[in-house]
DNA sequence: TTTTGTAAAAATATCTACATTTTATAATTT
DNA sequence: AAATTATAAAATGTAGATATTTTTACAAAA
């Protein structure tokens, strides 16, 4: 959508592909990452595939030592704290120049983005309403920090939210299963809307805070039921 | 130095040398760079060397378009002017909280490394003087950043600075020539360091924002000089 | 003459296949 | 068991093949 030009050569691709294997589960923290399966996999030569492989390390999603390959990078609760804080806190900063900055077209965009996210109905396939959701409510978030004006920042936060996203996708189950926890996250999208719309920068960066911090806990149970540190 | 692994690929020093090429000067934003050109400078072949240019890409210093290839990222003020601002907004958030929660170490490693800021002595070799003072006022300003006590947010930072890092360079050789702004720098830093000892966070990110917004319109003089946009 | 279009040629980017180097595993000896 | 050597597996690199883009040469039209 931001890119302007077509990037279709195989390390692209493979790149590409990679990347949504990894955040949404099909290679787990710390597995291997063998040359000769990810060459199969993905059918192209070892390359380009390294190429892939440079750019998820620059990414953080994947760790590299040299002469001795590729692992996906581990997750650990340390880790899950540390990117949701800073997350927040950047979340929090953008927001208070959107509402500083933002015009009468950013509020609309928000209005309508949240309007969107409100309207997800239940459907027979959870795993699909699940993608609805999650989708416009990345719509909603991304409405709302457009309005800060800042190319940079929104790349700052483009790779927040690439980082956080292997943990959101344990957040994002627990959320659809609980219909109690998609209540309360509805009513502090509610919230949220009204103090941006009420244009006090400091209340609206202080609830962003809030509301970006919540999900850690939910998350710690979720690895910490998983064994993991 | 925070870096756990040695990668002594070619992939690695081609990066690393290129990265400096690019910062130093040595090829200009918008030149064209030839695969031909690279493989014969840092004697590599091509697998390699799309890995470096790669991860440059990544970190915007570079711009690829499929099967044309890949260039020095072009500079513009308008692109200095939100690196600018992006950056300090981050470094401003970031020094908040290192007020907040830096401890007594945290103090005593910016005094520390304020007073050898302030030591740099001039010497014969105006470029040799220019790089200790660089990498002292680096070690300023990372000491105080420190005190925020998130890997991630150290990490944000990193990528704002390499990003700066073209336009900053402008910006210094215009301080070692004069004695004048130089003299106005360090007594920035002074109040910067009674602030941070003060312990008021809100002055302390505030009077940060102002000093990394400074250089702006030095380098915007410069780069008008040159007949860039 | 200038412009525009076209096709061949050259330059360049990209990829694969194989060669080399390094690390991991198994077997053997002390 | 510990150390050493042999073997297998894997990572990394180069060279050359293939595909794409750019340049050049030339012709036709304005």
């Amino acid at each position: 959508m931001a890119e302007p030009e077509e990037k279709n050569n195989l390390a692209n691709l493979a790149y590409v592909a990679l990347k949504r294997d990894i955040t949404e589960g099909a290679f787990q923290p710390g597995d291997k990452l063998l040359m000769s399966g990810l060459k199969e996999r993905y059918d192209i030569g070892a390359g380009p595939m390294r190429e892939a492989l440079s750019r998820l390390v620059s990414e953080r999603l994947v760790t590299a030592i040299s002469q001795r390959g590729f692992r996906v990078a581990p997750m650990s609760i340390d880790e899950l704290k540390d990117i949701y804080f800073a997350r927040a806190q950047l979340e929090a900063m953008i927001t208070e120049l959107a509402v500083q900055r933002g015009g009468d077209e950013w509020e609309a965009g928000v209005i309508a983005t949240a309007h969107t996210l409100s309207r997800v109905k239940e459907v027979q396939n959870t795993d699909e309403m699940l993608g609805i959701w999650d989708n416009r409510h990345k719509a909603f978030h991304y409405a709302i920090a457009s309005g800060c004006g800042s190319a940079k920042l929104m790349e700052l936060r483009e790779t927040m939210l690439d980082q956080a996203e292997r943990y959101r996708q344990l957040w994002l189950r627990e959320m659809v299963f609980s219909g109690e926890a998609l209540k309360s996250k509805q009513e502090e999208h509610r919230e949220l809307i009204d103090v941006l719309m009420s244009g006090d920068a400091q209340a609206a960066r202080q609830l962003m805070f809030e509301h970006m911090m919540n999900p850690i806990p939910i998350i710690v149970r979720i690895l910490e039921s998983r064994g993991l540190a």
